[in-house]
DNA sequence: GGATCCAAAAAGTCAGACTTATATGTCACA
DNA sequence: TGTGACATATAAGTCTGACTTTTTGGATCC
């Protein structure tokens, strides 16, 4: 997916990290780095900066004469583009699924209003592209075409925004609609309407229609969470 | 402020985290692990450990042969409170505070709302309380006796949404408003029309009104943002 | 000029010895 | 019986030095 074998220490964690996410070890659970280096035949060292990230994530917290303490979900940085690879790739995937599309209605209509403010004209024809692509993929069970333009365009918007926040977003995004088309039911083509919103919004950037465009963007996301409602009530 | 001196790795990050955030090695600048051990005065270990934590935050990359690369700003973990930490602390803190503020006016209307829905008779309990106690400190000066009680609401307001992303920006709010407070130019008493809307806002919240909740809440960010382009226009 | 090979450089890994903080149990004393 | 001081064991923390692996850049050769 993203940085895999990035070393000994990077194994340990893609392996240590999805366990911690997925609640395997719970609240409070005390592991020993000396037992965790054989478990995964590495060495102590290795092992410390593993541990060190995942302090770094909040995940852990290590004391003396204790041992490495796995913190309560409470703690975690959920921010963490990884700590979010990891538990979408968990169990609470619909949970997660769930306060990241409300996350995306918060966040998204702002973002679109700001690009219509600011978007370049790059920017524009991009936006334009993107929707068409959209279109064009719309029928016929061309699901991957038509996510790959949907992730497009939603990044579009987020960098668009000038807001560097918002921007970092574009990851999390492309994970929910990812998400969505391979793991949720999806037989159909994707809804007509939500199409056409997108082509609107592109128009409502083009044209500078700040307010128009965080209209129907918010259009946009509560139709996702509409969808969420029906596939898990 | 959150965990100094946790080991001589959390030193060195100490002092190598904001030295990068602030700019001070441009990106692409390379850094050798043994040179940094020796100007640190640690041992390479321990060096380590601490370019695997800013590795992880994506503010560096290790490459064989090459070093430790500083990664451009558009890669790094914004929203690793560790490194919003580092950044407020820097030079650009004036560019940060804004892209927070915007961030905050995105999520925290939404918030709202879903806290109107959601929230526990306790909860509504703190929020009373919260404007109760901004409204007491809204006068004389108490600038720090308000900052208490209007970081505590705020809070209590992400708590309450019920949305797990939204309850884990309290910290970030809480920058933000401390540095509102502290750094820049306060000398008089808080805005009484904010006062008011905070204590409207958590009327609305108690009888489950959402639109109103939302919609008190957006004034209250649109202040701010306001203040911001007052104060650096 | 281009492909191939070589050597140096820096990160990565490991093993072992030592240090330090601290939780916990022990024992004396009240 | 409870309480405080003290000893001890434990696990993280640190350091060092040797070795491995990957990769870059240049030298060499065709």
């Amino acid at each position: 997916m993203s940085t895999p074998g990035r070393g000994l220490h990077g194994h340990v964690l893609d392996t240590l990290g999805p366990a911690i996410t997925a609640g395997e070890y719970p609240p409070g659970s005390v592991l020993r780095t000396d037992e965790l280096a054989q478990r995964f035949d590495v060495s102590r060292s290795v092992m410390r900066e593993a541990v060190r990230v995942l302090e770094s994530m909040h995940l852990v917290a290590s004391r003396r004469r204790v041992g490495v303490t796995v913190l309560p979900q409470s703690e975690w940085n959920v921010y963490d583009p990884q700590v979010i690879r990891w538990r979408l790739a968990g169990a609470d995937r619909p949970r997660q699924l769930r306060s990241l599309t409300v996350l995306r209605s918060a966040v998204e209509p702002a973002a679109a209003g700001l690009a219509a403010k600011h978007a370049t004209p790059e920017q524009c024809s991009e936006l334009t592209e993107c929707a068409l692509g959209m279109v064009a993929n719309s029928r016929g069970h061309r699901l991957e075409e038509y996510l790959f333009h949907d992730v497009a365009f939603h990044r579009v918007i987020l960098n668009a925004s000038g807001n560097e926040m918002f921007a970092r977003l574009g990851d999390v995004v492309a994970e929910v609609l990812a998400g969505r088309t391979h793991h949720e039911v999806m037989f159909e083509d994707p809804d007509p309407a939500a199409v056409t919103l997108h082509v609107q919004v592109a128009e409502a950037v083009r044209e500078g229609d700040a307010e128009r465009a965080e209209r129907l963007t918010r259009e946009i996301t509560v139709g996702a969470l509409h969808e969420l409602d029906i596939l898990a009530p």
